[in-house]
DNA sequence: CCCCAGGTCGTCA
DNA sequence: TGACGACATGGG
């Protein structure tokens, strides 16, 4: 299959919103919603191997968005434009939801390639056996194939640290409808939807905002994490960091998320100076 | 040995 | 509300 885009497939990636790829000899190997596909950027091409249809590809990568328009948009704001040049290319994914609620209470005060580990780790434990045209690999668990999991399992096997604990109740949560997975799907206001997410073990306010912006699709979200309080702090002195929330979404609007995910490119990649993480 | 990593939770004023 | 420490684990 070939698409033609705009999009940096390695930023888009690697820049911190997902963490199931993995870099192949020509390509990465990458996967989502049980499915596992192959794919490398030639040109301005993008091309895949894999089961899956083009519709889902154009889906999952986000490929419709008319992403010039949402960087024009933010370019209003100096402190944005060279962020933007970086990390131009950058599509946000749209992932799934019950992945992503896992994913980012795994990542809470943890690094992107421990992340990654405990993601892998979970999938070989306790996600599906799948296979296609290219051999066997695991597809993510849903929360059926976590409900008897011991806490301490998690610990031993998946090395999620206390993070054990917020697995087994949120798992718990949702298998007793305590929050239903498919009325957030369906939820168009984000302060109801924050909320609702809020009520799960290990989800706080900076987590929520990131499983809006990655599972829900919602660009309202902006997780407020240390590089975005680093930012704020230097352009907007003098206000108060418990303010900083509610400042972004004023300032950013309805493409707040794409902001966010932005900066965070952007102060990473000074950080590390070209270093991989 | 230290500090940090896409924080959250419980507690106490 | 607002501040503070505990919490597993791995890397630098």
């Amino acid at each position: 299959m070939k698409i033609q885009t705009d999009m940096d497939l390695q930023k888009t990636l690697f820049c911190g919103q997902f963490f199931r790829s993995q870099v192949q000899e020509d390509g990465y190997e990458i996967f989502f919603r049980d499915k596992r596909i192959f794919a490398r950027k030639d040109q301005g091409n993008l091309l895949v191997q894999g089961q899956v249809s083009q519709e889902e590809i154009r889906d999952f990568f986000d490929l419709d968005r008319d992403y010039k328009e949402v960087e024009k948009a933010l370019r209003k704001y100096s402190f944005l434009k060279e962020p933007l040049d970086l990390a131009r290319g950058i599509h946000l994914l749209r992932q799934d939801l019950w992945e992503v609620i896992i994913t980012f209470i795994l990542s809470a005060n943890s690094n992107i390639p421990r992340i990654r580990k405990s993601l892998f780790a979970l999938c070989q434990n306790y996600g599906p056996k799948l296979e296609d045209d290219f051999g066997p690999y695991y597809g993510f668990p849903q929360p059926e194939d976590l409900r008897d999991v011991r806490r301490e399992d998690f610990r031993e096997k998946i090395k999620v640290g206390y993070r054990d604990q917020y697995l087994e109740k949120t798992t718990k949560l949702i298998l007793a409808g305590q929050v239903n997975l498919e009325d957030l799907k369906k939820t168009d206001d984000p302060q109801e939807a924050l909320k609702d997410l809020m009520k799960l073990s290990g989800v706080g306010e900076k987590v929520a905002h990131c499983i809006l912006l990655f599972g829900l699709h919602n660009w309202r979200g902006f997780p407020v994490d240390v590089w975005m309080r680093r930012i704020l702090k230097e352009n907007f002195p003098g206000r108060k960091e418990s303010d900083y929330q509610e400042l972004a979404q004023t300032l950013f609007g309805p493409y707040a998320g794409f902001a966010q995910q932005t900066l965070f490119y952007y102060a990473k990649t000074q950080k590390m100076g070209g270093k991989k993480e």
